[in-house]
DNA sequence: TAAATTAAAGAACGATCGTTCGGATAATTA
DNA sequence: TAATTATCCGAACGATCGTTCTTTAATTTA
């Protein structure tokens, strides 16, 4: 017999795999035009069987959601809490976010892709993750643009400036490919460039 | 009686404020999470009547995203034609598409969705046009790059620089405010002062 | 006016949807 | 080993899905 512990691609049982499996599909085919019983395809496992991981579709989406903003915003104050210069600062939060948005593509599809299909606690719940992960965002911007110009912007501007840099990054699911646009470091190092110098400093030092 | 020219807010008839109300909709819901039965009330029509206007759910969604391409091309060739200098062309790219995409916002959701439900023959139209579209994008950009440094980048290069660009208009309708955010204007010049000199200029001459 | 075309509607079709239920099997605990 | 719990499944439920059929009203053309 084979050894149980060589298992295929998916290492990873129960839950975790279920939601992976799900990303993968609801990025594809859309929170609707997935059905329970492609979930039930793809994991492996019987229609009725899924609900004991999760209650109904809804939790579900809720789920991959919830999982993908926390890593996302542990990750960030892990360096958030480092002696770092605000150039320092940002440019973690955009190899960050390029870096966990890449390796985790179908999630990010998932999660940029709206929560109007939830109900009112659990897009709560949602708003306010999505909101601590913008000011984080908008502070580290904030900090970076008064330590270059000295200046301190009113809040509405930074938001703008902010939105405009997480649009460079959430818009890499439109267009990536690894062949043509190089790796994760060289895609967060060309936003990281355009974003603070412009778009004509392209083998400047940072 | 009322004179029947005195209409209510949409005074176009027919397939247009068909396709009008069903990006509304679908912009909302989704592709999937929108019904036949939701379409026919917010037009005010019977479920069968619409399909006078076209032959099933499919083409609706194919119709939204041709009609919206071809509008945004034909704006863009207009001032292609004009004898305009790199950095002229840019910004009237910018103003152009972040004008239009802020006065159809729902349909411009409904377009940078995907069409992942269509047929090969449709989608490939709509790959076509949207092929189009990036390339004159990636000219434009290629060209303001090379005006401004002397140099010419690799294809690959522009063509990851023109995304960065897209992403920041297209991102838009995740977070646009007028009352916040100001006018499309306000938006476009921003856009245009942040991917030609970064975040840090923010009163800057153009 | 008569004929022809277009626009609209009610009712129903088979297919698929999310969810539930009762019972079976596997794993863990006592 | 016996009892308990966690997993899992086949089958079925009512609801809703996209689409079609048949008929009627409105508009345009001859």
């Amino acid at each position: 017999m084979n050894n149980q512990a060589t298992i295929d691609k998916s290492p990873q049982n129960g839950l975790d795999e279920i939601l992976n499996k799900s990303a993968d599909l609801m990025a594809r085919l859309g929170y609707h035009g997935t059905s329970m019983r492609d979930l039930a395809h793809v994991t492996g496992r019987s229609l009725s069987g899924l609900y004991h991981y999760f209650s109904n579709k809804e939790e579900l989406l809720f789920l991959i959601n919830q999982r993908g903003f926390t890593s996302l915003l542990s990750m960030t104050h892990e360096f958030m809490e480092q002696d770092l210069t605000p150039k320092e600062r940002l440019s973690r939060l955009i190899h960050n976010h390029v870096t966990y948005f890449m390796s985790h593509l179908s999630e990010m599809r998932v999660m940029t892709s709206g929560s109007m299909d939830m109900n009112d606690q659990r897009s709560k719940i949602l708003r306010t993750l999505k909101k601590e992960y913008a000011e984080v965002g908008q502070k580290i911007v904030g900090d970076y643009i008064k330590d270059q110009t000295g200046i301190n912007y009113p809040h509405n501007i930074i938001s703008r400036k902010t939105y405009l840099l997480y649009g460079m990054m959430n818009w890499i699911f439109g267009w990536y490919s690894a062949k043509e646009h190089g790796s994760a470091i060289d895609v967060a190092d060309d936003i990281f460039r355009t974003f603070t110098k412009g778009c004509c400093n392209e083998h400047s030092k940072i």
